[in-house]
DNA sequence: TAGACGTTTCCATTATCATCGAAATGTGGA
DNA sequence: TCCACATTTCGATGATAATGGAAACGTCTA
């Protein structure tokens, strides 16, 4: 068996605090500056450089260059999605200040999980998908039945290009604030971009929040037939 | 965000090599006493204590005396299937010998995931509980109808005194080798126990692997209406 | 009662690795 | 051209932790 070499290493990139810090903080799927990511594991620009190399090296992320910034994100989704599992087993996170409460409440409510949107909103997108007869579960892959076909053209998606892309085209993903699935790879994608093209969501700074706009409350009750608060 | 804390050290419990073995091993369920443990992870019989005392400090295994020997287990169900979510994620294992292509392929076939079966047989049987109405998926929850309640008594199984157990009733568990869901939880494990009571399978030694009898294939056919070779 | 065996405790060794100061590199702006 | 700034590289340090030898403990067997 050689599995234990691939777990241990896998887990031996999370299991050090400043990479875990580091790695949650990128989970919002956006480009950060390696000095951001220092200041948010709390370490010196070097230290979080020597990490960052190590990453990019095992090909956990990647680096942009701008200018005198180097920007790095996740590189695959499926490492993403392997740290938003383990937040699940992680157990509820116990609250300790208000700020903290409320900053959870928010991405309960609704937060990016690298490049598709997770939270309440989404599982109740992905609840409606099904409903609907749009998507149909196999395990955890997600088809698009004929209706869905219909329904995610007319909502603006181009299917047969997400199709192209080299990664999973629809499948499951566990959010772990509900315990349920969403729709992630390359449609979930493309849904979350499609309705943020619309302006149904607004990302906040510096954080995996989003923020759900009044045409979004609008557009999900229409098209999804769900209300969010 | 002290969720950082929490999902290094879960981590960092894993990225030892030597307690990744450990860990790997005791996913049959079983227990082992501590100079197997060591033999399997190719350490001396000190050091392996240490990384018991230590698991055993932290709640994830528990310790038994029986004579000389102590026997340790995985405490909690939910700490095995957190490790076998990481295996989804290490990745279909590259087979180096055929000694261990042979072993895997009977790993997909049936095996131990602690308490429960799993593998190919186990995601098998639960497609067929869904198919047929005698469980209905909500998430991760998997809710007995009252057909299935029907269903399991003629089985052999008593619900009510399921249900009073300290855990989830009846949860999915994700399949590393098969990536879809099998039954977990009490209903799990008393689905399993109850199959084995009717030597339907037979553990092998030494390994997560199970074995389908005769009477288990023809079990599985009248009951589940699925066939297994 | 003695000895074998499984296991743990104690202890010293060793290696690994995260960390940071200092300095180098490269880019942008004045 | 010079300086400020983001980042990396280099080098040294220090802490942590895995490891195994020696010995102790408890249990089983003869």
């Amino acid at each position: 068996m050689n599995l234990k070499r691939n777990v241990s290493s896998i887990a031996s990139l999370i299991s050090d605090p400043s990479r875990a810090a580091i790695l949650l903080h990128l989970l919002d799927g956006r480009c950060h500056p390696a000095g951001d990511l220092a200041a948010v594991a709390g370490i010196t620009p070097q230290t979080a450089s020597f990490h960052l190399a190590k990453m990019a090296e095992t090909g956990t992320v990647t680096v942009e260059k701008h200018g005198r910034h180097r920007y790095y994100r996740i590189a695959q989704a499926s490492d993403a999605e392997m740290i938003e599992q383990l937040l699940s087993f992680a157990g509820p996170a116990p609250v300790v200040s208000l700020r903290q409460s409320d900053q959870m409440k928010k991405l309960r409510h609704a937060r990016m999980c690298y490049d598709h949107l997770a939270g309440e909103a989404a599982v109740r997108i992905t609840e409606s998908l099904l409903r609907e007869g749009h998507l149909q579960k196999d395990g955890l892959q997600l088809h698009v039945t004929a209706s869905g076909e219909r329904f995610f053209a007319d909502f603006g998606l181009d299917l047969p290009q997400l199709r192209k892309k080299r990664r999973a085209f629809s499948r499951c993903c566990l959010d772990w604030t509900e315990r349920e699935h969403h729709v992630a790879g390359a449609l979930g994608q493309g849904l979350t971009e499609r309705m943020f093209a619309m302006d149904w969501f607004r990302r906040e700074e510096q954080s995996r929040a989003v923020r759900i706009t009044q045409e979004g409350k609008q557009g999900m009750a229409e098209r999804f037939r769900i209300r969010l608060d």
